[in-house]
DNA sequence: AATGAATGAGAGTTCATTCAT
DNA sequence: TATGAATGAACTCTCATTCAT
């Protein structure tokens, strides 16, 4: 299973191979049980190259988080564009996250799993991300609301717990889906959409809200 | 830190304190980083009576997670009385809830964080858990749809997505309403009553759902 | 298994109890293995009971041991009169000896495996018990070599090494018929008198020593 | 008392230091008594690279068991040369094994003493071993009853004793003469071939068997 | 006479980390 | 650039032993 044992690669290619087998074995395995023997293992390389490159097992988790975090954010920037109406957009984004999650189901497990149960440091890293994310969907709402020309009562204190309620659904529901087979990013995408943008009330009267054709 | 140093009692109290003891550590610190001896030393007890008493660290931590687990099933089904209609269920069980994870942090961590991230056996304890909230939310769309006289095409695979997705939107807030200060229970439980039944369209539309007097 | 738990019994019977238990455990698992958790079960009594009455566990294993022997070396001496010839004798205290050793396996593994296998103080005790079965074959050596009119040219070191030989056959011969189902005591005493008294070379040219008529 | 530190040697070397450590600390202590720091720090080494190149106590102790096994038995093949006849054959085969538990009295302890009361596992290898010496033994005493042109009466269980007690006082005499200062190899083969051969019964009648010329 | 409650001390084992080459 | 050899430190777990009643 572990990379082809190549001698003498240059520096950023080796890296590159061990962070793959770090994300990998952290993910399935978690920080504490992944150990470095095994990182160094599957990355086909010994174990002391792994320290001259990546310093410490911290610092190689940081850098695991760090990556991860960068992917997805851009995965998700990247699948929005601005201009068409708020729920378009919002749809745009949750299916490049849910795409993203699904595609890197490792990534995902170190961010949303490991990374949040190891320590200040790494909850910190994700924080920053997940930040971003929120605040990138709490604009979503702000525009949203204006432009449906209705100046919103909603203080912006709630309006950060509709964000976070959001992005909660959104991180749950891409476990969900990548534990679940059968599951796809699609999906997952419409029926969040129809959750978070109908609104069970309405779902309740038979309004649902309806994805855009492929 | 440590408990008062009380000496000679009963083996039934011990293990309470040992309990208590052990979530704390547990959630705060996670699986693996969390000692034995650190927990011995917080309930104010040897190690070897924390081994005569809960048998190893995985069963300890197994004890931790099902009583836990229980406590915020048992909060949860206390919080919720049949007969009134769905959305005001599910507002009492969403601040049932709420109000549990915020008095039993550690616990919630336990649960959620640390009980998810280590191995399948605790994971499986903390699924069933949750398929018991799952189940009854599912429940509740399911009467609230027949109560709107409205037979729903909802297919049972979305409705088990929606549930899926305010439960982990629940789970989501629980955790960040613990981490962000002046966020109260009912607070939370208002935010996401708003989001899940409401939904964003309607809250955009300037039309919210209200929470029952106190 | 445990004796029956009967409360209140004097100090000598508990003893007693006790004892049996320790050979038994002690016996089947060796010194090291045997834990005083063990053999305060086996005997239906709690664990200070058995400090309080046997001080320790290497004391306990002391007088394990020196049970053992003391009833070894008396049921071979209780079976071997003096008068009849040497060989008769020697019959007579083999066919104790494996008698005892059938009827008290537990024990005979105390003496024969563990005692010397535990440290000097335990070896020194069963080197003693031995001392003396030895003492008694030389002796019988000696008397049967004067009864043949024969001067004997052994010097006292071969004889030394010839007892010696004796009882170390004795000993895995006793060992090996408690392994081996369907072995007696008495056909171990004639396989062992056959073997020393008549001789490989005599067997090979059709003389067998045969046992007295029971 | 340790080797000489001498950093970096090559793995069979060190592998072969431990192993002599192991041996002797396991022979001298038995297995539960010696600990894996005495071993380590008998073989100028740390704790972790004994186990990382020995795995386990138990392993250890099953290497040590099989390293002198294998080395006891194939002394013994060594001594003997087929040809002769079966009494010389004995004697060579005698000598050769009290030189060889002379010379390893440690590896010897650990094979009479310790295997045997140290679990079934260790117990079954060192049966192995024993199976083949007795059924060498065995063999010769066929070997040489129809030699002696005498259709032997003794039946098969017959023989399997006396072979048993054959290997049987051979071993006590082995152990008594590592223990009996001034007992040389040739001395004890004597003595056991006198006692086995010609018997007691020979030997009071004036007739002892005599060793061939060096 | 007897025991439930409790512990000090030490064992085996693992792991992140570093030399020396 | 790359690694085989080696270890300090920590962790889980067990056991003989005692205290307080």
């Amino acid at each position: 299973m572990g990379a082809v044992k190549t001698k003498r690669m240059p520096r950023a290619v080796r890296e590159q191979q061990m962070l793959d087998a770090a994300v990998r074995t952290f993910g399935q395995r978690g920080y504490t049980a992944a150990s470095m023997d095994d990182i160094a293992e599957l990355a086909g390389v010994s174990k002391p190259l792994v320290y001259l490159y990546l310093n410490s097992k911290d610092d190689l988790f940081a850098t695991c988080v760090r990556r991860e975090a960068t992917a997805l954010v851009a995965a998700v920037r990247a699948g929005v564009r601005t201009g068409p109406p708020a729920d378009r957009q919002l749809w745009d984004g949750l299916l490049a996250f849910f795409t993203h999650t699904a595609e890197h189901p490792d990534g995902w497990s170190v961010l949303h799993l490991h990374a949040r149960t190891h320590g200040e440091v790494f909850a910190a890293e994700v924080t920053a991300m997940r930040a971003e994310i929120v605040a990138f969907v709490t604009h979503l709402i702000g525009d949203a609301a204006r432009a449906a020309h209705h100046d919103p009562d909603l203080p912006d204190h709630d309006v950060a717990g509709l964000a976070e309620a959001l992005v909660g659904a959104a991180e749950s529901l891409a476990t969900w889906a990548n534990a679940t087979p059968g599951v796809t990013a699609r999906q997952a995408a419409a029926t969040l959409m129809n959750f978070a943008w109908a609104g069970l009330g309405d779902l309740m009267a038979g309004r649902a809200w309806s994805p855009p054709p492929v």
